[in-house]
RNA sequence: CGCGGGGUGGAGCAGUCUGGAAGCUCGUCGGGCUCAUAACCCGAAGGUCGUAGGUUCAAAUCCUGCCCCCGCAACCA
């Protein structure tokens, strides 16, 4: 294979503030698939990944399980890069930002640009409220109040530095123009454009004061640098870019970036601040971006309080790393969000895996192994007359001519980064082998001794283009590449076919899955009419776990005040799509209640019923409404709701205790 | 008028940029075969391409209005 240079690929590093679920793990075996597949095209390809780890966010997140920052994301870290390895993915280079040079290098990198006039210290104005601790902008605020409690708010100013993005924004809208190719998919290069640069940039803020958990500014004790402009340096620190100059050889090799692989939420990020940071560094810009679509689950809600987040871990324990690695490659078109169930993974193994690929490679290693002793030769015969159709010939042409091919559909595919349809190309060829078993029928040349040479001829041609198929694979799924080859390798196949991939029974599966979880077994048996296969025991009394909360004192108890209030009218809130706002009598006196109850009440029936309140709450504002208190109700693992009422008629005012 | 995505045979999707015979996978039905993991191969049924207009010789594709769904955000108090 020719040299053809350097490629150096990034994914974005994974934020730290919790294990990466199914989703965050698609991005690192889709840029493993391409990574792994430039290599095998010949290029000199660097692959890095890694891990964000400053924020408040963490911060917040340390403190609640009572560690620090620092010991905090050192688990999570290694918890990631553990899954990243588990999923065989190949990178060259795990970067964390909390690495000591990657920090020392930021903190030279504001520097320059505060030096070069590009970062300014000024002031972040708003408009803050004192007990919410926030800032508000004009057009946040609710009757000019804080959106927030609906107290009044003071103009405030906090000292800040920001970066002047205005500065270079021409010069981006020109490189986006001249560079078609910059934003992929295209569709999103527009929306760039409309939205943010065409308006006009707003100069950016950089820098924090109100939380530590970040690169310390060196030169102004206090500030911190603003995550992005910490993390989007990572692609260049990683490396070894040094902005005073002394960069290493793998920089200069390097930079620019061939392609930075994210996801479609952070394309902002990185095609508009980052392409503006490098230049003000000046530094070339990377060559691609590409923002992928996104893995959702089933309803595409992915919730950890329904208990339904698919891990990749998990998955692998049941379906084996290129199981998982098969469907989330395969489900995910270029541009369009894919879906991700237990139910979608069981169908894609049995029919694309375990029928079409496994047994394909089953039957030709029997059939060479019982008609042959488990070593073909090529013996070139290519008429007879087992065939129907087809001669003999044009079936041996046909099949080595779609062999011949794939190579060249997979590069097309992949060169636009349609990693999916790359993988249908070589499925293409395995079924094509399928076809060509049929064909030839090689148990009727095997009951003709004359045609003898002609079925070894079959089995040659079939070993040859399962080979080039799986060796086709090797990028997606890499151990399944090796283990086909190696039965059918070097001239003799192996004497006992190993099951690739076993089928599996979706009811099975549904069921040690609600084993696992028993949080889903409703809704698994909701929408599995099977369920009663086993399920009928628990049928009926579907009960509810959620998470505990702290056990609280009597006196908490005492100091939310509850009581039966009675619904005199209520209406849609305007503009909102839940909340309905019910004038709610408690006793002598009536509050204004906002609830997001509208997809399971009317207003109409609202009026009349007799309902808890906790009455006490801190008013607040929803919607620009303001809102007394809060009506309660139950609710169900789908979220339905059910308003709690008196079970005997209590009059309007009752306390409830 | 918050931002964005989507509505294509029973299910899940491609095709829309660059109009020109409606395609793929699964499922269903019928047939074939028996080397193989109840697998594989062939055939069939099934679609007003959300809806109403417009442009055009020609519209799933371009334009306009409307309806519905889903993310994010806000407003789940």
């Amino acid at each position: 294979m020719a040299e053809k240079g350097k490629y150096y690929m990034t994914t974005a590093i994974a934020y730290t503030s919790g294990k990466p679920h199914i989703g965050n793990t698609y991005e690192i075996v889709l840029a493993d698939a391409i990574a792994r597949y430039k290599r095998s095209q010949g290029y000199d390809v660097f692959f890095q990944t890694g891990t964000d780890e400053h924020g408040q966010k963490i911060e917040i997140k340390a403190k609640e399980a009572n560690t620090t920052p620092k010991l905090f994301v050192d688990g999570v870290s290694t918890e990631i890069k553990r899954i990243w390895d588990l999923m065989d993915t190949s990178y060259d280079k795990f970067i964390r930002t909390t690495d000591e040079d990657h920090e020392r290098q930021v903190q030279k990198i504001f520097k320059k640009m505060y030096a070069k006039g590009d970062i300014y210290k000024g002031y972040y104005k708003g408009l803050y409220c004192t007990p919410c601790e926030a800032f508000f902008t004009e057009s946040q605020l609710v009757d000019g109040k804080c959106p927030d409690c609906g107290r009044e708010v003071q103009p405030a100013q906090e000292e800040a530095y920001f970066f002047k993005m205005s500065k270079y924004a021409d010069r981006l809208i020109e490189h986006i123009n001249t560079h078609p190719e910059f934003i992929q998919p295209v569709s999103r290069k527009n929306e760039m454009m409309n939205n943010f640069l065409l308006p006009g940039l707003q100069d950016l803020c950089v820098s924090r004061t109100s939380f530590k958990w970040g690169i310390p500014v060196d030169f102004d004790e206090g500030h911190v640098v603003y995550v992005w402009l910490d993390a989007l340096s990572n692609y260049i620190t990683g490396i070894g870019y040094d902005c005073e100059g002394n960069s290493t050889e793998q920089f200069k090799k390097n930079w620019p970036a061939d392609l930075h692989l994210i996801g479609k939420d952070i394309i902002r990020f990185h095609t508009i601040y980052w392409p503006i940071f490098l230049m003000s560094l000046e530094l070339p810009l990377p060559k691609q971006i590409f923002g992928h679509p996104w893995l959702l689950q089933g309803d595409g809600k992915m919730s950890k309080s329904k208990g339904n987040v698919l891990y990749a871990d998990e998955l692998v324990d049941f379906f084996g790393v290129d199981a998982v690695r098969y469907f989330v490659l395969h489900e995910m078109p270029f541009d369009n969000d894919g879906v991700i169930s237990w139910e979608l993974i069981v169908e894609r193994v049995n029919s694309d895996l375990a029928n079409t690929l496994g047994n394909l490679v089953n039957r030709t290693v029997s059939m060479t192994n019982k008609y042959f002793g488990g070593t073909v030769t090529d013996k070139g015969v290519t008429e007879n007359g087992a065939e129907a159709g087809m001669s003999g010939a044009e079936v041996d042409a046909d099949l080595a001519a779609i062999t011949k091919n794939t190579a060249a559909a997979v590069e097309a595919k992949m060169d636009g980064l349609r990693v999916a349809d790359a993988i249908t190309e070589i499925f293409n060829l395995f079924k094509r082998c399928n076809k060509y078993i049929d064909e030839t029928m090689p148990w009727v040349l095997a009951k003709d001794e004359a045609k003898k040479d002609r079925l070894e001829t079959v089995l040659w041609n079939l070993i040859q283009s399962i080979s080039e198929g799986a060796r086709q694979l090797e990028p997606f799924m890499p151990k399944t590449s090796k283990k086909i080859l190696e039965q059918l390798g070097g001239g003799h196949v192996t004497d006992k076919p190993e099951i690739l991939f076993q089928r599996l029974d979706v009811n099975e599966v549904m069921k040690k899955v609600e084993e696992l979880h028993p949080a889903d077994v409703e809704k698994s048996v909701g929408e599995n009419d099977k369920a009663d296969a086993d399920g009928s025991a628990t049928d009926g009394t579907a009960v509810i776990d959620i998470e505990a909360k702290p056990e609280i004192t009597f006196e908490q108890f005492g100091a939310m005040q509850f009581q039966v209030g009675e619904i005199i009218a209520c209406e849609e809130v305007k503009k909102s799509r839940k909340l309905l706002c019910s004038q709610v009598k408690i006793g002598s006196q009536v509050k204004q209640i906002v609830s997001g109850i509208k997809a399971y009440y009317t207003p109409e029936e609202m009026v009349g019923k007799k309902v808890m309140v906790l009455v006490n709450l801190k008013p607040a504002k929803l919607a620009g409404v303001l809102s007394e208190g809060m009506l309660l109700c139950a609710e169900d693992a789908e979220g339905n709701l059910a308003l709690m009422t008196p079970e005997k008629d209590m009059p309007s005012g009752a306390e409830v205790c």
